[in-house]
RNA sequence: GUCCCCAUCGUCUAGAGGUCAGGACACCACCCUUUCAAGGUGGGAACACGGGUUCGAGUCCCGUUGGGGACGCCA
């Protein structure tokens, strides 16, 4: 039997961390298992799904590379199928009406609280004449479910679960109003989807239970079920959005790479000895749901980071530009001609120094800065006159030093250095300022072959004349 | 409250009865060094608690505590 999954969101929000790890490990069961991934946005509450969110969701997946095998299906487009299969249920008497009034239900409700019970619908019109029913109120359809007993939900995560079926009340298939309830469309869907393992959060746990009865009264074969423990804030409470619960464009806009988003969410609840950092095909090769373990995680931006990091390095220098160039847009800065020439030419020492794309834009913009540069405040607080004098004086010695590579210009700079008297670290960090308007950047001399002769000498000439605006003091 | 699930360094985790309890992130130190990174080397850091079972328990069982989830005519 080949594997068939699918992942089902419901278009109420954004594609958050959580959701996307369950659409990753459905995605790479798949493809380990060599079947197939399906997507089903589960659109049946029409009044909070909304067309934003559905893009949302699709632009998620689409950026992870999670998209579908197959084109989505919209579960708001099978209801007729979903009231026909409660239908056939009633029919075959595995159903019945319930004319329970919301205030009934609120009473028993009451009554439960009161009782420090949970809210049990109490089956009152499950063997009720239904020519009984009150004149004037629509009925819901509700299970025959097993009141004796147990159900079993074997997982291939959590193992054996087991619920007394007197805990689970009679569920609600069909509203009043005719409109298949979330519990009837999955198990339809599932079934007609031909699903094979439902891999899904540890929130839907419970829910199964009801489930396996419904795939019981109609007579379906269950799919195996696998519930992936959720993801908490770093605090071990729920995931706000505080602590990362954001949409997974947002960690787009952070500057994460999608890869490296792949293999953090990864190794949050699934692990293979000690291996970290997989490459997708790592990943396809190795992942099964027997890594996966029982316990919640919590999320981590500083591990992220680090991940992120690792494979933005992996990145080629030309790949890193174009990928870059979005970014620098944001500050104003294209990029094109001298400038890719300069980020292509200087990636290597940059991208050693930034964790996201956003770090790096940050760290290159001074490749692309016209003259004069402006000057970050710390950096200003270094260019004194000391320092200007520092620079008049070296600037013949990198005009004229002959080739210009970085070996000959580092020798030239020692050695004016120690003419001059003064240290070296003191020359270079004045160096670093006029050409990088910054104390922090890539190695000097790779910044100076970078620039070319031509861009050196002005951005000496104008540290030296005092031509820098400063900028504000960031945050 | 009821039901269900979970419990190894701060965090992610390895561990399927006998290990000096391993790795990664973070942190600290040192090396490298023109800044900051990267890289290298080293360091501190964990089996929640209490009972069993066993020659032997992080590993199995029970309980306690703690955390989480579910309890809708939402999904």
């Amino acid at each position: 039997m080949s594997v068939i999954v699918r992942f089902a969101p419901s278009p109420t929000g954004y594609l958050h961390i959580g959701g996307a790890r369950t659409a990753l490990f459905n995605w790479l069961f798949a493809r380990h298992h060599g079947g197939r991934y399906l997507l089903r946005i589960e659109d049946t509450d029409r009044a909070r799904s909304t067309e934003a969110a559905i893009r949302a969701i699709l632009d998620g997946l689409a950026w992870l590379g999670l998209d579908p095998d197959e084109r989505p299906v919209f579960q708001s487009t099978r209801l007729e199928r979903h009231r026909e299969v409660a239908l056939r249920l009633l029919a075959e008497g595995r159903a019945y009406r319930c004319w329970a009034t919301p205030e009934e239900l609120e009473a028993m409700r009451e009554q439960a609280r009161a009782e420090g019970r949970p809210m049990r619908y109490d089956g009152r019109w499950r063997d009720r004449d239904p020519a009984r029913a009150p004149a004037g109120v629509a009925p819901v359809i509700r299970l025959k479910a097993p009141q004796e007993g147990e159900t079993v939900v074997e997982d291939l995560v959590q193992g054996t679960i087991r619920v007394a079926n007197e805990q689970l009340d009679d569920m609600v298939l069909l509203r009043s109003d005719g409109t298949p309830t979330y519990m009837l469309s999955v198990v339809v869907d599932d079934i007609d989807m031909a699903i094979t393992h439902v891999i899904r959060g540890h929130d839907h746990l419970t829910n199964t239970f009801r489930q396996k009865q419904l795939y019981d009264a109609i007579g379906a074969a269950c799919p195996a079920f696998a519930h992936i423990p959720l993801i908490h804030g770093p605090d071990g409470a729920k995931l706000s959005k505080r602590h990362g619960a954001l949409s997974v464009t947002e960690y787009r806009e952070m500057g994460f790479l999608p890869e490296a988003m792949r293999s953090y969410l990864l190794r949050l609840g699934w692990s293979h000895g000690d291996r970290e950092l997989l490459t997708t095909e790592e990943a396809v090769a190795l992942f099964d749901l027997a890594g996966v373990g029982r316990s919640p995680s919590r999320f981590d931006m500083a591990k992220l980071l680090n991940v992120n990091a690792h494979f933005l390095r992996q990145r080629s220098d030309a790949e890193l530009v174009d990928r870059l160039a979005p970014f620098l847009a944001k500050e104003g800065l294209a990029v094109a001609g001298e400038g890719a020439r300069r980020l292509a030419a200087g990636m290597a020492g940059l991208k050693a120094r930034a964790r996201t794309l956003v770090e790096l834009a940050r760290g290159a913009a001074f490749y692309l800065r016209p003259r004069p540069l402006p000057l970050a405040p710390e950096a200003a607080a270094r260019l004194d006159a000391e320092a200007r004098a520092l620079l008049a004086g070296v600037r013949p010695v990198l005009a004229g030093t002959e080739p210009f590579d970085e070996p000959t210009l580092e020798a030239a700079c020692r050695a004016h250095a120690e003419r001059a008297g003064v240290r070296f670290a003191s020359l270079a960090q004045a160096l670093r300022v006029a050409l990088t308007g910054s104390t922090v950047s890539p190695g000097l001399f790779e910044v100076v072959v970078v620039l070319g002769r031509a861009e050196v000498d002005g951005r000496l000439e104008d540290a030296a004349m005092g031509r820098n605006p400063v900028l504000p003091a960031a945050n």
